[in-house]
DNA sequence: GACGATTTGGACAATACTGTCTAAAAAAAT
DNA sequence: ATTTTTTTAGACAGTATTGTCCAAATCGTC
């Protein structure tokens, strides 16, 4: 018999700690789906399963709560999409196919999820009003990540797999062609389903390839 | 951004008309910076140069006036997009500089002016609390600009110019090519020159022919 | 079980916004 | 010049939200 015993009628009790997450989790969401101004303390509160007075004790204020938000949405991402990063092909076997599957997994696991899709709700939202909390991640974000995605592609290309002139731009281009077109989707609240991702990434290597992929392989 | 340039001694009177404009364009421009909780009447009156009672008079509620900000915006932003694409380069002399020239129009004039930025906006923040408004925009919008463009994409590989596959996939690869870089600095209000339109521009292209260009032309 | 820390629900003042109403001013039309 | 329409400034009630305060309930820990 376990120690702490869970009746089936009452909730199960949260820590401190787990209620400050409870909230943070709940402001992220109700943030994203109803913008800074649209957003109120009770539904965070309602949201979190928690009262209003425990969203002020743990965060202070409104915008105090906001920036946590953001900081902790930002961190989140950019670790998502750094470990992802660490899975592309260095030395592949099949590059194609290897350039799809890593395609997938930077769109369903971090652009495309559901992080990835708040921070950029929340910038898009936010970005003009809290310029000095955005740029920060712009610096710590999109810019390491070019940069890192570059220096693979020119690893790729040292090596002989691809043909690259300018590496920055050929990652930036990566980028935008395994997103294509689901950005319009994304921001309508499509669902996308697997099939629909793995689709686009294969449009956007068979594209990439054509112009980045040896013509006359050795 | 000026209110409106007057001459120092005379304010210019305007008629019934010119202030339903001037206060649509002042809503458009506040529920842009501030979304639409964010967004009150007093703002857009005091934008307009218009009592608070002239809005509603003219516009009914707050509601009937987003939607009609957001009909305007689809409306104008739709019909510069397709004269935008009824210059498209149909017979190139020079395919590369024509195409680098277009995707500069198409990007300078629909999509990083005003109402290009304004709308993308409003419906990163609102898509979701009203779909109907916006699906009808994507119908009217992106489905149909993508099939405008690729039937454009397709005669040119008729003619010989191009090797497409799949004209659909290609015109939104170019869609996706000739913006990569520009959405992250429009989201945090970046001024782009017309070097940075032209310069994302030419790499687009030069990728784009790489990827779809007459690989033995004829 | 007892104690200190945390959480809760509710009351509360202060502020802000919406949408309506009015009477007076201004503009337009006759 | 007179009449009609539109606009204005302000008051107004109703509602919503923020952030504070407090006493009672609950929780974690000893």
């Amino acid at each position: 018999m376990a120690l702490t015993e869970i009746s089936p009628d009452t909730l199960p009790p949260r820590s401190h700690a787990a209620k400050r997450m409870s909230v943070l989790e709940a402001a992220t969401f109700v943030f994203c789906r109803e913008g800074y101004a649209g957003a109120n303390i009770d539904m965070i509160a309602a949201e979190a399963g928690v009262s209003r007075q425990t969203v002020y004790n743990h965060h202070g204020d409104k915008e105090k709560l906001f920036i946590a938000v953001v900081r902790a949405l930002t961190e989140r991402t950019n670790a998502g999409i750094f470990a992802t990063l660490a899975t592309f092909p260095d030395q592949p076997e099949d590059l194609n196919s290897e350039l799809v599957d890593f395609a997938i997994r930077l769109n369903g696991n971090c652009i495309c999820n559901g992080d990835g899709k708040f921070l950029r709700k929340l910038i898009e939202m936010e970005g003009q009003r809290y310029p000095e909390l955005f740029t920060g991640w712009r610096e710590d974000g999109p810019s390491k990540t070019w940069a890192a995605l570059a220096a693979r592609f020119a690893r790729l290309a040292y090596s002989g797999y691809l043909d690259i002139d300018d590496p920055d731009i050929a990652a930036r281009q990566f980028l935008a062609l395994i997103n294509a077109d689901l950005h319009v989707s994304m921001a309508l609240g499509d669902k996308l389903g697997k099939d629909r991702i793995r689709e686009s990434a294969t449009n956007a290597i068979k594209t990439f390839l054509r112009a980045y992929g040896k013509r006359y392989p050795a």
